[in-house]
DNA sequence: TTTCTAACA
DNA sequence: TGTTAGTA
């Protein structure tokens, strides 16, 4: 369980998570303020990312892509319940599950929205909705 | 030079 | 989201 304080380690700043990710700053620090990522600081309040933070990241990224919202996503991803040891070996445990049980997750979530027709969030992701149900 | 927050186009 | 301003 050593691999996960390594995974947790907050080691590099938002400009090498940007290299990483292909998201701007701007964005990074958008989602952040949206509770999708919780990276550390320093003491001189610049943010430290580990590479679970860029997981997440990519994750989040892959989701955008798909069309989802952050409210979309905020459903879609665990609560983050990030920081010290604890919360961090459970996580890592289920960390494949948790990845399966994402999809599953999307595919509800955007069926859920399409039957809802909420004008708001349903608009974004109508056209990804037709490659899932299409067939 | 890099990053941060806040705010406006 | 992009981008800019003024800092630390």
């Amino acid at each position: 369980m050593a691999d996960e304080i390594r995974r947790n380690m907050a080691l590099f700043p938002i400009g090498i998570v940007m290299k990483l990710t292909d998201l701007t700053a701007r964005q990074i620090r958008y989602y952040e303020q949206h509770e999708l990522i919780v990276p550390a600081r320093t003491a001189g309040n610049q943010r430290l990312f580990s590479f679970n933070d860029v997981e997440r990241l990519l994750e989040i990224k892959s989701l955008i892509e798909k069309g989802v919202n952050i409210a979309g996503i905020k459903q879609v991803m665990n609560p983050v319940s990030n920081d010290s040891e604890e919360a961090t070996m459970v996580s890592a445990k289920s960390e494949e599950t948790r990845r399966e049980l994402s999809e599953q997750q999307l595919r509800r979530m955007l069926k859920q929205q399409l039957l809802e027709k909420k004008p708001g969030q349903t608009s974004m992701i109508q056209g990804q909705l037709q490659s899932y149900y299409k067939r």
